[in-house]
DNA sequence: ATTTATACGCACCAAAAGGAGAGTGTAGGA
DNA sequence: TCCTACACTCTCCTTTTGGTGCGTATAAAT
């Protein structure tokens, strides 16, 4: 979420009205897509390598905080099926690998920087959303229409 | 992911260098608000109801495609509570009840458009990324640093 | 009188996610 | 000689997720 800037190709596409040409078999492959990236821990992992540029193993665990050894394997495994990140093993004793986001997991961090700086951005706004509904809802009384 | 265009807020603070004043339990909760709103379901919706505006309860749940009710009510309960959702109940028989993104959720949809157009920019990469992995699993070699 | 439509809530159950902890291989240091 | 570091993998176990089906209220239509 730090020093990324916008994809160009994104911001050309922004322009454009809306394609609207959305071939089902495109449509269900981003879908999945969306399902697999829009991961929590992706996300961070993601986050984390854009701030640091390559990591090992257990600095990238530390600095993601709170993950356990097995999901991070699990996750950045994935990412590396994907395309996202690079792993690279090289093979001395103790073993030492580093993690590092290849140019696509660049543009998948540019393009969730957006996601981001909306929760910096917007977090206080969401508490006193939490709030408020936590308040109507102690009131017994949902948002009704009145006609 | 259609209409969206960029929040001039995260466009702004994306010239912006980087804060690096990062307080930790700022830090945290954003990681909640990632953790909560990078769900599935939750981008699903979002993007429903940014592409029609308001819907009712069984559209919506048509239009996002291969979710339950459970799960619809869920989500659409939780995305209400964090604000980003609009729920108007008409007290009419049968029950009428539509869904509108409040100003808030419209701005995570356009934070969440980049993520879109790039899962639609860079499906096929993904797709080729997966299927090189493959083969080299196949062939057992990872990538290993050779110095 | 029976059916239909709508937006759920609830209970039950299967599946998946994810955490904790132990095991592994081996070079170099104490 | 034993311990430590590193990047895992594997097994067990608990928690969470999510699907299915049933129940509900009630006015209007058949």
């Amino acid at each position: 979420m730090r020093k990324a800037l916008p994809d160009p190709r994104i911001e050309a596409r922004r322009q454009q009205p809306a394609p609207e040409t959305v071939d089902p078999a495109i449509e269900a492959l981003v879908h999945d897509i969306i399902g697999k990236v829009a991961d929590k821990w992706t996300m961070l992992i993601l986050e984390a390598l854009q701030e640091h540029g390559t990591l090992r193993f257990t600095q990238l665990g530390k600095v993601v905080g709170g993950i356990s050894q097995k999901m991070l394997t699990q996750t950045v495994r994935q990412m590396e099926k994907d395309g996202l990140v690079r792993r690279t093993v090289h093979p001395v004793i103790p073993p030492h690998v580093d993690y590092t986001l290849t140019p696509l997991g660049e543009s998948l961090g540019a393009a969730f920087c957006g996601v981001w700086i909306w929760a910096e951005t917007h977090h206080a706004e969401i508490r006193q959303a939490r709030a408020s509904f936590a308040e109507r809802e102690a009131a017994t009384s949902r948002i009704t229409a009145k006609d």
